[in-house]
RNA sequence: GGCCCAUUCGUCUAGUGGUUAGGACGCAAGGUUUUCAUCCUUGAAACAGGAGUUCGAUUCUCCUAUGGGCUACCA
């Protein structure tokens, strides 16, 4: 590639960026660094009906908590903003009349409403309208009026639109970098709208401007586009520009079910489809891959694999390795089911990688913050003992309470299967030798306890069984001779006391 | 309805004109852990259907079916 590659991420603020978008974004983040280029964020705020406050923030921290920040943007400028399309709006201007006045597109006066009802008319005679070249002569536009009463109309304040002149009949070829080529007659393409009345480009003539303006090289986007290649190619071409290359990339769907993935399967299926929360103005809250705990490495391992793969059987990256990796023509060309199971399985995984002193640190806080527990004793060796069960910082929580609490209740079920007449006065001899372990430390109180075992000729199961439950309140946990020494000589004997009262 | 795109285990996917069609998640069984989880081993599990091309098609072509997207003065 000889020219310096350049490619841009372009969401509408009219919400929380949603996980495909932050898949689109991902992979022209890989796309951008595997070629030493730049990763632009342009903000696509056109529709000033949709524009929803707080979107752009939110699509920026996003970004920036999965460390796919981009290289210029609305707050990093790099010579080729205003990065919003609210703040180009008048840019857009000498374009469209470039357009009209080439002949490549004109003036529409048909308001809304007719429009409507032509559209009406259609459906129910079983087809659809369409403003295109069979019917655009019969339409209210300056293809029909002259130059002067066309000039006319728009000094007098009626409202207009400018519309593509799509040619009649021909056959367009193109190619995409994911889907190879392809062709369509533009005879089933229509007139598409430009210029709205309200003074604002739509997406397509705003879209095709700035990637050629800010000299986008590679437009990586989602499939939903496909249908309107046929028209971008059409607008390059009447610019006389020489267009980027394309690539679509397969949508996401929903894990169950039809369709794809949308904002509201994350509430009904129960996992989070934002990268963060989000707060509605109606008050309701989406929860989001950060607040409910997931590592940014895993969503973007996840993100990373949805769609494509390596060709390798390695499934672990880090963004630096899938940098190294990536390869837009390994894409898949199909879209792909969601699989919040996978995800968790990333988490578990990036969960073992992270530091161990910072893991502390975010379960201290934890602790601190859900539970009201102030506790710093041992937490490292706690949490080390744990982590390997854990998906979660919460987790921790469930599988180690009993480090913090002492149990309230005992397993119903286990307690059938532990205790039995002589456990009592098995326990009671457990708390002689715990009292005279020393020093108090798992390995030592290992070797007395089992040496006890052995010399009184007892199965292990009927004093390992009951010291745990009596510990614990259930059979599960790391070594039990670990936990001894954590809770510490007073507290240990007080539990299995405990424990020998609540059954006698 | 029209246009466009797609189709390998339940899911994400690898793969080739001749393979025991490979991996991962999940699931099941066994082992380790005298508990649970982790971990390890094993297992069940797929080329949408029909024609054609070919000595041979999962692989190439066509048709059908199914899925998806678009069809706004939204992006």
């Amino acid at each position: 590639m000889s020219e310096k590659v350049r490619v841009r991420f372009a969401p509408s603020p009219t919400g929380p960026l949603h996980i495909g978008g932050v898949r689109t974004a991902l992979f022209n983040y890989l796309f951008a660094k595997k070629h030493q280029g730049s990763f632009v964020l342009r903000i696509e705020d056109t529709d000033q009906t949709r524009y929803v406050p707080g979107a752009e923030d939110y699509i920026q921290e996003a970004l920036d908590w999965l460390h796919i920040t981009p290289d210029e943007g609305p707050t990093k400028d790099g010579g080729f903003g205003p990065y919003r399309q609210s703040d180009r709006k008048e840019l857009y201007q000498k374009y469209v009349q470039q357009l009209i006045d080439a002949k490549h597109a004109y003036y529409a006066f048909d308001s809304a409403e007719s429009l409507e009802s032509l559209r009406n008319e259609a459906a129910s005679n079983g087809g659809a309208f369409s403003y295109d070249a069979k019917t655009r002569d019969a339409l209210d536009n300056s293809l029909r009026l002259s130059e002067e009463e066309t000039q006319q109309r728009i000094a007098s304040g009626a409202p207009y639109v400018v519309r593509f002149k799509t040619p009649a009949n021909e056959l367009l070829s193109f190619s995409d970098i994911i889907r190879g080529a392809m062709e369509v007659d533009t005879a089933t393409l229509d007139d598409k709208v430009l210029f709205k009345s309200d003074g604002m480009p739509t997406y397509h003539m705003a879209n095709i401007v700035d990637d050629h303006l800010m000299e986008i090289t590679h437009v990586i986007r989602g499939e939903e586009w496909l249908p309107s290649l046929p028209l971008h190619m059409l607008l390059y071409r009447a610019f006389q520009w020489e267009a980027p290359h394309f690539a679509h990339l397969p949508l996401i769907m929903k894990p169950v079910g039809k369709g794809k993935l949308s904002k509201r399967d994350g509430e009904k299926l129960g996992f989070p489809v934002f990268p963060l929360e989000w707060k509605g103005a109606d008050g309701t809250i989406a929860s989001g891959y950060r607040e409910d705990g997931y590592l940014p490495e895993a969503v973007v391992n996840m993100l990373a694999l949805l769609g494509w793969n390596p060709g390798s059987e390695q499934e672990l990256f880090t963004l630096e390795e899938l940098v190294e990796a990536f390869d837009l023509q390994r894409v898949n060309k199909s879209g792909a089911k969601f699989d919040p199971e996978k995800t968790k399985w990333f988490q578990h995984h990036y969960l073992q990688q992270m530091d161990e002193g910072l893991l502390t640190a975010q379960f201290q806080a934890f602790l601190q913050k859900e539970k009201g527990i102030t506790y710093e004793k041992e937490l490292h060796t706690i949490v080390s003992l744990l982590k390997e069960r854990a998906t979660f910082v919460e987790d921790l929580w469930e599988q180690g309470h009993f480090f913090f609490e002492a149990p309230t209740a005992y397993d119903e079920k286990a307690l059938k299967k532990a205790w039995k007449e002589d456990t009592a006065g098995i326990l009671k001899n457990v708390i002689g030798t715990i009292m005279s372990a020393n020093p108090f430390t798992a390995a030592a109180l290992s070797d007395a306890i089992k040496g006890w075992i052995v010399a009184n000729e007892i199965g292990f199961g009927k004093v390992m069984m009951p010291l745990r439950l009596s510990l614990v309140g259930a059979m599960k946990g790391p070594d039990v001779f670990e936990i001894l020494s954590l809770l510490g000589k007073e507290e240990s004997i007080q539990r299995i006391q405990r424990f020998i009262d609540s059954q006698s």
